[in-house]
DNA sequence: GCGAATATGACGATCGGTCTACATACGAAA
DNA sequence: TTTCGTATGTAGACCGATCGTCATATTCGC
């Protein structure tokens, strides 16, 4: 089955916004990828390229969360599923010759118009990964605050690592950085556990790795 | 006294480049913002635009490196370094009206053509950086390894707290993140401290902030 | 066959970056 | 002082790209 017009559109854009940004990507760039002609384009999408920009951007992030949350859900401990995320990431951006990347920093990066639907996607799905890395560690009891905080630090370290590897065309920063994180997120359950099982006096063990 | 226009251009350039991206500056706008008329641009840079963004971009960098060379060399410690660069960060991000940000990633992003000078620059602006961060923890005795890793993550965490900071409009992002960075800062390095005092047998201690 | 939904590419207003021609400042030679 | 040559700065014309519009095809449901 070919997709029709609207849905190659939609993937041509999140890949060229991924790879050169909003202002970088040009109508004639999307028309040429996708194969359809210009006109087309204020057919499916009155509202013109921000219209064609926040479908592309939506697609982009529910694909990106879907993959987060299977990672997390599958693995066996949270640490395992930030390991696994950054590491599917680096798949990524090798089979995209590293012009893989966020769907949304771009975006972010290129000064939306504030209160724009854009501007409120784009904060939406941070937040979406954060309190998905968030209810992972909670689940494993470890407290709301603590949890909330390192879910933001391992969102942040993986935006950065991906710049870097992009920056770099190398996988490695997204590879030890996930190590770092993974390990990040096992010493925070860890640190959790050896706190409930002796309240007043947290200290060794098995935060070790 | 006035600045020259050369400078004027070349400042105008960095800040709208931190603000909008690469593609998203235009010459129109850097004229708009530095008083400056057009002809004199190609006469102060030959080289049109790109000339331009290349020493704009390197101004910006130069200023990044010197704040946080200040903020290691100055600190008691590396993690309180680190936790300065954060807070200063922040500080720019209020006081721009959360516009500033790095000089490095808009340009990265807007994906500029492979192996120019711009390119190198990005590159070596991020490796200086890593290597000041890895330098702190190295003279903390630090092994080479260890402190590369930290060193990575740390940049990386800043760079996606930077771009948390700008799309929620609040430094909390900044604040959160540079807690956690300063704590496996110091974390890393005490992890040392223990690992030489008992080579055989690190555990405890000052681990504890 | 007929009306509605979809598709098409040529068109124009605007804006982008680049370039060539012109103006001024300054110092040396006559 | 005048003349000239060079370094510096300025002005606006140019051409291509970009985005959005439109009048006209084509396909589909019935």
């Amino acid at each position: 089955m070919v997709k029709d017009t609207r849905t190659r559109m939609i993937d041509a854009t999140a890949t060229l916004i991924q790879a050169r940004g909003y202002r970088g990507t040009s109508l004639s760039d999307v028309l040429a990828a996708s194969g359809a002609p210009r006109g087309s384009l204020y057919f499916h999408f009155p509202g013109g390229k921000e219209d064609l920009v926040l479908e592309a951007v939506r697609a982009g992030v529910e694909i990106a969360t879907e993959e987060l949350r299977v990672a997390l859900d599958t693995a066996e401990h949270p640490a395992d599923g930030v390991r696994a995320f950054f590491r599917a990431a680096a798949r990524e951006m090798v089979a995209s010759d590293f012009r893989f990347g966020c769907p949304v920093a771009p975006v972010v990066l290129d000064e939306p118009e504030l209160d724009t639907e854009l501007d409120a996607l784009c904060r939406d799905a941070f937040a979406e990964w954060a309190e998905a890395y968030r209810n992972a560690m909670r689940k494993r009891g470890v407290d709301a605050q603590r949890a909330r905080r390192t879910a933001r630090t391992v969102l942040a370290a993986l935006e950065g690592a991906l710049l870097l590897a992009r920056s770099e065309r190398d996988t490695a920063p997204l590879d030890e950085i996930g190590e770092e994180m993974a390990d990040l997120v096992a010493r925070t359950c860890a640190d959790h556990d050896a706190a409930t099982a002796r309240p007043s006096d947290r200290s060794d063990g098995p935060a070790e790795a």
